[in-house]
DNA sequence: TTATTACGTTACCTTTAAGTAACATACTAA
DNA sequence: TTAGTATGTTACTTAAAGGTAACGTAATAA
């Protein structure tokens, strides 16, 4: 888990994979279309990043025929951001940046009458 | 401010380098001790990795006679995550991951009365 | 003043990341 | 069946990351 965890980290430091990562966003994708968005690198390269997306399980690819179509998998990212950005939750209290309270006190908090605030 | 996100990110995909993120969360630190966090690494191997997280300025360095203090500076961190985290919304809207709303809408939250909830 | 300690650096090595160019495979459609 | 298209791979290179060992410097404390 903690290698997962670092996989994931590494995937997010190339800003290449970022921007799949954004165009993935927007719905699957074909693998051309994902070159084809980076015409200043060649098609291995694009590929292999890819790969590594592959690797930390932020995209899966599944085969239709001869295409291949790729998603975006944000479950781990979210995993790997939310425990991230607890740790800090002190250190932005009063940023935009929020983490929900624990399973517990959000259990109590729902039982509690609240009105619109986050 | 493109390239400084990517030395932000850059930063944070190396364990040794959040491990020391963790360990200045508890506060200001000088550089021995967390030289000394890292048995397994040589001194210079840490204070490269120290300088990497200065140069993505995620850490300040002051200087107190010959002691050197190192600390967090989470605003960098914070927005960079932020502005990551508000793309993927859609993605983990039922996660514990929260985004507060707009500032509009932040203000008039502040205004109305509430209790505990975050 | 001398020894110690905190800090940083020089010089060098090894591994991994990131890349290109060209080739190989296999499904689809004319 | 032949041409085209989508995909992936082989072989190789270059640049960057990450690392060690040993040395240099300067403030402090004895």
């Amino acid at each position: 888990m903690a290698k997962d965890n670092d996989k994931i980290w590494k995937a997010l430091s190339d800003s290449t994979r970022r921007k799949i990562l954004d165009m993935l966003r927007d719905g699957p994708k074909q693998t051309t279309p994902i070159v084809e968005a980076f015409p200043d690198l060649s098609r291995f390269a694009v590929m292999k990043h890819l790969d590594v997306l592959r690797e930390a399980k932020l995209v899966k690819t599944r085969s239709e025929g001869r295409l291949r179509i790729n998603s975006l998998n944000a479950a781990p990212l979210r995993d790997v951001i939310e425990r991230w950005i607890g740790k800090y939750e002190g250190y932005w209290a009063n940023s935009l940046l929020r983490i929900k309270e624990s399973a517990e006190s959000t259990s109590k908090a729902k039982k509690a009458k609240r009105g619109k605030s986050v």
